[in-house]
Formats: structure tokens, sequence, C-alpha cells
RNA sequence: GGGGGAGUUCCAGAGCGGUCAAAUGGGGCAGACUGUAAAUCUGUUGGCUAAGCCUUCGGAGGUUCGAAUCCUUCCUCCCCCA
């Protein structure tokens, strides 16, 4: 994997960049559609690629090993084949699920078992297995299996657990750089700095995640909770730390606005599924506020769904149209909202690099936010 | 013609003397959602000069301190037998 910076904002931490895989390039920063399960829920691969333009999608380590299960998955020839999508994969390590799937694990220094949400059947995770299964998915950039912890959390709990976060990396780097990958093509490993809401600990951590000198480095543990200048903070005094020179992705977010802040922070990559999930939900972000399109008032408006959208549904239906489709429960409601939301978050971050090569990133930044969070 | 059953708040459907403005589900209206146990979850859903009051359980009348609940009668619908 390799990554240039083609330009710096001068007044924020903003930067352009582009990451080459083996998958092909990424031109950051970057919105990772969430694919947990082998798709993007509600959009088929054909929208995703040609309308909705993703470049990198992600997947999950916990979820593809219960569901289908590496054995199908050794068969497939890996994630790209079994679902042909041939662009990059990011796979997360199953750390989400450690905190999201808190009463379904039980944690100890050597690894997390899980009860299966699916047959309640048991499930070992260490961090060798977890490289192990992401070998197997063969992901192009894989994460280090870590303890994402929630908020709030005391200063020991978050240290303790920040402590065990880095053991686990070296032990995942070690294993990790023990054998290559099963198909023929290069992965990378990100290891996530940890540290929940403490300045000290983030410092620590980004520290010790920066000195295993790895192809990119991840912020995780944010956006779980804590007020938003809090994360920003933690963000901000993180990637003071990280290397310039590697990208830095931002895990779970976010919101339009968090994704604009941390930008100018000097973050690359970000993923989240509220793009996806707050769609099929009938949450609409446009540049010009929120809509909640089950709405009475969406009712009779005929106008078209976000008149400056760049993709083709937004143009060719109406408000209305979608209401009635999200009112009458037919399915093709949350696919158009979807499709919707994440060409628009590729369009915030694709214009974002615009902005960040053309010198004004600052000021369309700022009065682009403005309108973001409006409900319309 | 004879016998039986039923009419409840937007709908379906509980309740069968006071704790009933009335369970539950649906529908309606609104909200939440941040490395997806999510096409999910939550709130609300008669009116008002709101810790109270008013109008509601097919219509009218009655019994009772008190009725959606008991009685009389009328109207409407359904089923069975001829």
């Amino acid at each position: 994997m390799n990554f240039t910076i083609e330009g710096l904002d001068q007044e924020t931490g903003a930067r352009a960049g582009t990451i080459s895989t083996a998958h092909g390039h990424i031109e950051t920063p970057i919105f990772m559609p969430v694919g947990t399960g082998g798709t993007v829920k509600a959009v088929h691969h054909k929208d995703l690629e040609e309308s909705i333009r993703a470049e990198i999608i992600l997947g999950n380590t916990y979820h593809l090993y219960l569901r289908p299960g590496l054995d199908v998955l050794t068969e497939a020839g890996g994630l790209h084949r079994f679902m042909s999508w041939n662009r990059p994969i990011l796979t997360d390590s199953g750390g989400y699920q450690v905190y999201s799937l808190t009463h379904r694990r039980k944690l100890n220094p050597e690894g997390v078992t899980f009860q299966s949400h699916i047959d309640g059947s048991r499930h070992f995770f260490s961090p060798e297995k977890v490289i192990d299964i992401q070998r197997v998915i063969g992901a192009d950039i894989i994460m280090a299996f870590d303890e994402c912890t929630p908020y709030p959390c005391g200063h020991d709990d978050a240290r303790k657990s920040m402590k065990m976060t880095h053991d686990w990396l070296d032990r995942c780097c070690v294993h990790f750089d023990k054998f290559t990958g099963l198909y023929g093509h290069e992965q990378s490993l990100f290891p996530i700095v940890q540290g929940s809401t403490y300045k000290d600990l983030r410092l620590d951590s980004a520290r010790y995640i920066a000195d295993c000198n790895r192809d990119g480095n991840a912020i995780g543990g944010l956006s779980v909770g804590e007020p938003k200048a809090l994360m920003y903070e933690m963000t901000a005094l993180v990637c003071e730390v990280l290397p310039r020179d590697k990208p830095r992705y931002l895990m779970g977010v976010g919101t339009p606005e968090n994704i604009l802040e941390s930008i100018g922070l000097g973050v690359d990559m970000f993923d989240c599924v509220m793009p996806t999930r707050n769609a099929r939900n009938g949450m609409l972000f446009t540049s010009e506020g929120i809509i909640n399109i089950r709405n009475k008032k969406w009712q009779s408006d005929h106008q078209p769904i976000d008149a400056s959208g760049s993709v083709y549904v937004d143009q060719h239906h109406s408000r209305a149209y979608l209401r009635h489709l999200f009112v009458a429960g037919e399915m093709l409601g949350p696919m158009i909202a979807t499709m919707h939301n994440l060409s628009f978050y590729l369009w915030l971050v694709k214009e974002a690099r615009r902005q960040i090569l053309a010198g004004t990133f600052s000021s369309w930044k700022n009065g682009l936010t403005e309108r973001l969070s409006r409900r319309l």
C-alpha cells in the first residue's frame, strides 16, 4: 500500500491524498460505506460503483466469520470474489463488537469469547485468530483487534483497556508479519489508537500506535456517545502525534458535520453506518439540511428529492413519491434513500478534497456546516 | 316466519357495576440512530381556559351513590333453521 499527499490546506490540518492498494486507488479524504455482512445494505454493487462511486467499502470480521463462515469464503477465494467487488475492502476486526455486543461476550487478556447473536454458539477471538480470519477474508486493509471502550469510562479502566489493546496490537503485528496473504495480493494492517476521552492516554496510545510503523493508523473509541467537542479534542490531539505521511482513519465517524470537522483536523478516512442505517429509517442528509421523509409535510412536495444532488434518484424522484414508498413500507424507499445518502457522503468528501486542492477548504467548510444540521 | 349472536375511542379487538378516556395490535403523528444483533427502537394518538374539567363505548329511556358494563325499548348487522 502506498500513500501520497497531493495537497494541504493552509488554515487547517486538512490533506488531499491518494492511497494505492492492490484493488485500486482511493482518493482521500474518503468515506467508506459500511458493508458489514458482505453487502452495503439495500444497495446493489452496480449502483455502488457507477452511481455512488464508492471507492472502498467495509466488511466485518465477526459477522463474516459467523456467516457465511470461513469455509465458504475460502472456497470463493476471499470476499472480493465471493461478493464480486473488485475495488478495495477494509475489514473491521470485531473490536466494535467487543463494545456493541458487550452483553454477549467475555473478555480476558487472551482474547474475547463471543456468544453468537445468531445461534448462541460460543466463539473465541484472539488477536492471532482475528488476523487469520482477515487473511481468509482477504481485505486490502485489515484492522488490529482492539477493545472499543464505552463512554463514559473511568481513567483507570480506560488505561487498563488501552494497555490490553496495545498488547493485542503487538500480537496482531507479530502474527501478521509471520505469514503473507492467501490470494496473492497485499494486505495492510492498521493499528488503532484508544484511550477513551483522556488526553494523557490518547497521547500515550497515539505514540504507541505510531511506533508500530504500519501503512496507516486508525483512531477508535470515539463517537460512542461523548460530546462532539470532546471527540474533536481527542482527534486533534491524536492527529498531532500520528505520522503525517500515512493515512489516518477515524473509525465510526460520523455525521456530515463530524466528517468535515475531522477532515480539518487531518483525518483522511471515515466510515459510519449513519448514511445507510438512517436512510433505511427515513432520514436523508442533504447540503441544505436533514429531511425526515416520513413527515407529513412532504406528502405533496413534488420537488426532486435533492435538487443539488448528483445521483440520479435525486433528480428523478420527488419527495412526495419517496415519502409514499416509506409510508407504504415499500422496499424501494430504503433503497432510494440509501443511494441518496451514500452519494451525498461521497460528494461531501470529494468536494472537500476539491476545496483542499483549491485552497478554499476552510471557508467552504464553515459555510456548509451551518446548513448541514438544519431540519428541513 | 322461528332460533341465536353482535354493535366499544381512526381500524381490528379486549373490557362486562367503581381502580375506564377505556388493554393489546394496526394505522396516524413525531423523535432517536456515529468501526450495523437495526427495513430497528422510542414517544404520542377524544377535547379543553389541563395536577382539574367536559364529551365519548349503536339510539332513547330506566335501575344505582356510581353504568361501556344491569333492565326496557328502538335501530343496524351477522349466523342457523324453515
